[in-house]
DNA sequence: TACTCCTGTCGAAGCGCTTCGACGAAGCGC
DNA sequence: GCGCTTCGTCGAAGCGCTTCGACAGGAGTA
């Protein structure tokens, strides 16, 4: 591994010529400039990490609190890490996530007081979150996917849940239907505070009370056996419900299921409209879903994007919250009521 | 944030005691270390990471190169991420996740240059793959999880697939099935050279070939409808079979789905193995579904001990490689043929 | 012409840690 | 008591970079 001053030497500048050459901290002439990049790339010189860290007190890092649970990940997550990955990237960042469950806040702030990450993406935020006290303590620029309950002073990005099931209620009424069942994340995923089971299931209530229509929603386990238990619920409690709001996407198919044994076409007899989907999903089923996709790549690019902000303009104002709605893409699940 | 100068200060020794006292690389007194704990309690003193890395040229991490791809991440490599990263706290390394693409090889090599890694896990390894020559070439440690075609000098560990195959068809074999089917992964993945379809599907041709079986194998994208069609295939080429096999867990639920429709039941007319699955996957289906589970846990526990192994002792003879049978998980969908 | 102001460059002082050589103080055998 | 090793500690020299102050020399201004 060669060093800046292999590359001064070579190039017959000082260390410090170099140094800026590469950073544009100072001006820097173009001949020379080209001599030190002459340099650099025939030494293939790589800037070391550590002492750049060190003498600049910035690691270029941004970090990605990853829930490492034991239950896998979703497409839009991936999708959301990828464009997070691509965005950082293209400003001069690493991502990198680190698997922490919800519990370590201690473990994610010794890394930030290690200095390890200039700024940190929080996602699978709960209403209440121990962490983000722990990062606000830490003193660290962050940013949330997702949002606790009181976000004031806080930076974040988010699906804006209530539009969304707001337009898929609308979607539906427009339809005709009137009698409408949600079909919710977990019972535990409630219990734990997690945000968005909590504002979809209060959203849903509220959109069907202001159309004077009954509002029936269930939690579900992510399984499709238990999607099948929850439809088989749903269609209990209203016999004759003609369309079911779905936020949960390996019940779906269970309930799709629990729909065909019943002799339910989908979607002559019951609409099926699945909301916060990944990509992609829609096309598993035949026919396919009509989903309301949540926009993963966009809610990577922007939380990476005002996130560096809080690092670069600590001082600007805090930058602006994303809420962002699902994107309704049409499929054949949805038709007017028989 | 305090130095290390300051817990000197506070103890009242030398900056170099402090970090003999953190890292025992030679022996301090029992009351000098004592005061040393002391002083670092009360200032919460965190070593700074790049100063640490920048004098002793390690860094005390590990990357594991994580497979952003679009459609999320299964069971198995979640637990195999939060062991690894278990595993590597408890011998005082992080663990953190690069997401890049499988065709980014030179950004992994940019990464491990500037000394962001002392080793580097790789994960979803095609028969044929640069990363592998990118990473060897740069002289990093590292450690394969699944192998190349040739492993001579590399590290890895990795499922066994022949052995699994094999004991899942002993497993039919000495239930009663002749006439067993395999629902292999992708078409897409195969075409790749992804490791485990290919050799699941050269291990199931064996296997079969060797009891005078006749070996019907199919690739299915990784999706439930594509599982109902690959069955219908199946099913066409061999009406009369009594078992699938498959290693495609999503694929897996819609061959479920294409049974029951054409009337057929699980376990009483058809067998369903499901091999190479995630934890939990079984209980998702009624009956709970027979598997034989991918050692997510083990492989990532197994492959952080080798990757350090080869961090810490460069000179020692490399580590054996290890390969796992998945273990069976019985279930309630193989039985006697009727 | 004399002055200020940039531009482009250099040297040097760190950033906070690890690690090496040195050295006094014990502890040992003889 | 002598030299010998061992133990515990210190001081200092880096690790490879950024960044600050300084300064030569040319451009701009009066």
């Amino acid at each position: 591994m060669s060093t800046m001053q292999d590359v001064a030497r070579r190039a017959g500048v000082s260390v410090s010529t170099v140094s800026y050459a590469l950073s544009g901290a100072r001006p820097v002439s173009a001949p020379t400039k080209a001599r030190v990049e002459q340099a650099m790339s025939e030494l293939g010189f790589r800037p070391n990490a550590f002492a750049r860290g060190l003498a600049s007190r910035r690691s270029r890092t941004i970090a990605l609190i990853f829930p490492a649970t034991e239950a896998g990940i979703s497409g839009t997550v991936a999708e959301f890490v990828s464009s997070a990955a691509g965005t950082a990237r293209s400003h001069g960042y690493h991502l990198v996530l680190w698997p922490f469950a919800a519990h370590e806040a201690e473990e994610i702030r010794d890394l930030v007081h290690q200095g390890m990450a200039d700024g940190v993406l929080l996602m699978e935020v709960c209403l209440q979150d121990d962490r983000v006290e722990a990062l606000h303590a830490a003193g660290v620029p962050f940013t949330m996917i997702g949002r606790t309950e009181h976000v004031e002073g806080l930076t974040f990005v988010d699906i804006d849940f209530d539009a969304t099931v707001r337009q898929a209620v609308a979607h539906l009424v427009d339809l005709g239907h009137r009698r409408i069942g949600f079909l919710n994340h977990s019972a535990t995923s409630h219990a734990a505070g997690y945000a968005p089971t909590l504002r979809a299931e209060r959203a849903f209530g509220e959109a069907m009370r202001e159309r004077g229509l009954e509002a029936h929603a269930v939690l579900c386990d992510e399984n499709p056996a238990a999607g099948r238990r929850a439809m088989t619920e749903l269609l209990e409690r209203d016999p004759a419900m003609t369309a079911v709001l779905t936020m949960n996407e390996m019940a779906t198919f269970g309930a799709a299921v629990e729909l065909q044994a019943r002799g339910l076409r989908v979607p002559a007899d019951v609409s099926v409209l699945s909301i916060a989907t990944s990509p992609g999903v829609g096309a598993l089923s035949n026919p396919p879903l009509t989903t309301m996709h949540a926009p993963g790549s966009e809610l990577g690019r922007l939380a990476v994007l005002s996130l560096i902000h809080l690092i670069e303009e600590p001082d600007g104002h805090p930058p602006e919250p994303s809420l962002l709605v699902c994107d309704l893409e049409p499929g054949g699940t949805t038709a007017p009521p028989p």
